[in-house]
Formats: C-alpha cells, sequence, structure tokens
DNA sequence: ACTAAACTGTTGACATATCATCTATTGGTT
DNA sequence: AACCAATAGATGATATGTCAACAGTTTAGT
C-alpha cells in the first residue's frame, strides 16, 4: 500500500498521542486520577487558582459544558473548590484545595518520570526538531476546523 | 510552566492530535460521521470486509466492547453488517455495505483534502524527520502502559 | 436609561471510551 | 470423552467529550 507521507504523519502523531494517553492512564490510576482531571490540577496549579471555569475551558480547549461535570466531580473529591467570582454573579473562581495541590505535586512526578520514559531512546536533536515542527501543523489545524465551523 | 523538551514534545504531540481530530470532526461531520467511524470504514476499506470485532478492536486499539456499540450504530446506518463468522458461532464477520464503501469514497476524499490543507506549512524533510521519530516515542509509551498494566 | 446582544454556567441528549462481568462458544489437556 | 481455561461479543456503570438550548448576568449601543 503506498501511503502519502503527509497521510502517515497525521496518522503517526494521533497515533503516538493515544499510545501517551493510554500510558498516562496507567500513570495517574494509582492516585485516582484521570488525564482530564490532572490537566485541571496542572492548570490551576500554574495560573495560582485565579480562573474561572471559562478560562479554564479555552484553556483546556473544551467545551464549557464540559468544566462542569468535571469540576463537579473533582469538588466532590475535594481537590478543588469553587468560590463566586468577585464582581461577576454570573462566574466561580476555581481553585485547588490544600488536597489537591498535594496530589498534583505526587502526579506530577510520577508523570515526569513516565516522560523520561517514553522519550528516553529519542536524541535531544530529534525531541527539539519534532517539538518545532509540530505547532506548525497544529495551527493549520485549528485554522482548519475554524474556517469549516465557520462555515456551516 | 513547561521547560524542558521532553515534556514540551509530549505535550506538543497531544495538543497536535487533539487539533487535528478536532479538525476531522469538522471534516466529517458534513457525512454524518465520526472520527471512530471513519476509521472502522477505513480498517474495513482496507481488510476487503474480512474482520471480526476482535479483529476491529486490535486493529483500532480500543477496548472489545466499544466496538459493539460502534457497530451497532453503524449497522442501524446501513453502512456495516455483521454476518456470522464461518467456523466460529461467537463471532461476527463485519462487511461494508455498498452504502459504507460509497461514503468511505466520498469522506475519505475530504480527509486526504483536509491533511494537504493542514501540513502545507511544512517541508517533506520535516514531515519526513517527524514521521520517523514519534513512532519511537509511540513504541515507548506502548511498553510502559503494558508495564504498568501488568504491575497491577 | 433601556434594550438588545453577548457571556457564564448548567442541563439533557448523544457518541465514544474504559473496565468488570456475564453468556456462549471453542480448544487444549488429561 | 470430560473438563477447564481462553476467547468473542454484549452489557452496565462511569468518565469524558460535543452540541443545542436555557436562565441569569453583564455589557454595549443608542
Amino acid at each position: 500500500m503506498v501511503t502519502d507521507p503527509a497521510i502517515e504523519l497525521v496518522v503517526n502523531t494521533v497515533s503516538a498521542s493515544n499510545a501517551l494517553l493510554r500510558a498516562s492512564r496507567r500513570v495517574f490510576r494509582p492516585f485516582g486520577l484521570s488525564e482530564a482531571q490532572f490537566n485541571v490540577l496542572q492548570v490551576l496549579q500554574d495560573a495560582d487558582d485565579q480562573l474561572s471555569q471559562r478560562e479554564l475551558s479555552d484553556i483546556l480547549i473544551v467545551d464549557r459544558s464540559n468544566i462542569t461535570g468535571l469540576i463537579d466531580r473533582m469538588e466532590k473529591a475535594a481537590w478543588v473548590k469553587r468560590q463566586p467570582a468577585p464582581g461577576d454573579r454570573r462566574a466561580y473562581r476555581v481553585a485547588l484545595t490544600p488536597d489537591g495541590r498535594r496530589l498534583w505535586r505526587q502526579a506530577n512526578a510520577a508523570y515526569v518520570q513516565a516522560i523520561a520514559r517514553v522519550t528516553v531512546n529519542l536524541t535531544p536533536a530529534q525531541i527539539k526538531a519534532v517539538s518545532r515542527v509540530l505547532p506548525v501543523m497544529e495551527r493549520s489545524a485549528h485554522a482548519l476546523e475554524l474556517e469549516l465551523a465557520a462555515a456551516e
């Protein structure tokens, strides 16, 4: 079967991402965390608890409605809490709890270790080269998505 | 803040894959197809209708149980049909219908065109370089997944 | 100041995914 | 032949994701 290199690139990218996500599920499972929940912890940690659900959905690039249930479950687990957003009665300010911060620290350590494992067979030059190229394709994909969405 | 090049690589890979999947959702939507359903059509097309649900799940790297609902919906849409597997009363042989084959042809044309769009800013050398590196990381991720799954 | 538009979060319908568990078969060992 | 482990597919619980529609708030334009 003759395969166009561009098609191969797209297939390889999605395929590698799937493998990474499947492995990360195993990494996070001992902590009772999903990939999506780890991302929320990560983003909140980086942002110093200043985020509304809308900002979370923008950063994580998922629908607003998705954040509702995600934060519901994480709040029930006492890893985050919703507080009223000062000056806007529509919105919440989502904050890590001390438990959430502790969990992030542990899960992140395991995550960093796992990343070292999955990149051990790559040279620094390869890592940098791929890291430079992929965002170019990502931007094109995003532009295409917006264009097709607007054409509805 | 992400600074380690290896972490950046993983983030960029997953992020690019997400952008590709979101764009492909737009590409397939006019056909009433999801990404997962397109993949089923693609695999069946390549395999000349010789696949059981187990083989589909192995190729697509998803759980067996996932295939049940996927094929249920696609059979209801009359794109595929289940036939008894000769010599094994537990299994089915899943086949494309003429409608399914026609749909695959149209959706694939749109898909190929979309891929040309998202890779237009990359040089052939970049495309080949990334396509060579990503499978190495994918194999490491898969090995890690298996190792962690076995450790339960 | 008022109205219309835009925005935030929630809800419900649905698709996709995992996982554990079930039934029915198949196949290998003794 | 009889038994028992492995396999194929289905099912139900749960999580994540989209999308459309809604209520309540905020903001912009006149």
